[in-house]
DNA sequence: ACCGTACTACGATGCCTATCGTACGAGTCG
DNA sequence: CGACTCGTACGATAGGCATCGTAGTACGGT
């Protein structure tokens, strides 16, 4: 498509460089996928890292025991399911968690479940 | 433990008959695999029928578009995963929500999924 | 004893998915 | 430009699982 680096304006941010990817809106965000994407081990880890910081992560800043292709599969899965946001910033690719629209979606929902891991983590998870 | 068909005491309740089945215990139960049980849509209307009455239902209770295999072994994947309970009760096996040790382990989960998936029915799933 | 009901067990099937390795595209910096 | 980093795409593989059908077991009533 159209590159948006001529035209004599400065690129003053990184903003979501060109290639964007697919999001569901918040309406079509399904329970069921949701707690499908979360029942992962990886992935609700994943999801309790970005809890943790409140912000954008790069997929980089992930260690997990698994390679990158599968990394790869698992931030998709959860930016299908509607529980992370994902934008390209320059090479990096930033990850944040969709609290806005899953607690409008399903109240206290997200806080449940991070509670949850959280107590499970301390029994000894 | 002890059998209950001796002794001149008249037996009042059928209670669990002879054969029981494998529960984990509380503390057994995983996040992961609660969630994983309650990801399937025909679990989850399991489930949000057994908390709408609160007490206990014979499986045959369930009307599920799919063969009675199949609801059979949707019961056992709830059970196995310590959302349910599952006893005989003569002939006909009786199911009931483990509310109390899924709200010490888990305080507010269950609440929050059965609301979620409340919402979700009426936004029209 | 017999039958009907309730549920299970087992095998088959087809789909989904978690995992890997390798090869590639996009962006940054020398 | 070239090299390097970050992440993707694709194919392969192996295991899991939702579903079915059929055959079987347990229990209760007649």
């Amino acid at each position: 498509m159209e590159s948006p680096k001529e035209s004599g304006a400065v690129v003053t941010s990184p903003a979501v460089s060109s290639r964007d990817l697919p999001h569901p809106v918040r309406d079509e965000i399904r329970l069921e996928g949701v707690l499908h994407a979360l029942s992962d081990p990886m992935r609700l880890r994943i999801v309790r890292e970005l809890a943790a910081v409140s912000g954008e992560l790069s997929c980089s800043h992930f260690d997990l025991p698994v390679t990158k292709s599968t990394t790869t599969h698992h931030f998709r899965v959860l930016r299908e399911s509607g529980v992370i946001r994902q934008a390209y910033r320059g090479t990096a690719k930033m990850n944040g968690l969709r609290r806005g629209d899953l607690d409008e979606l399903f109240p206290g929902l997200l806080d449940a479940i991070l509670d949850a891991a959280a107590r499970q983590a301390v029994r000894g998870g």
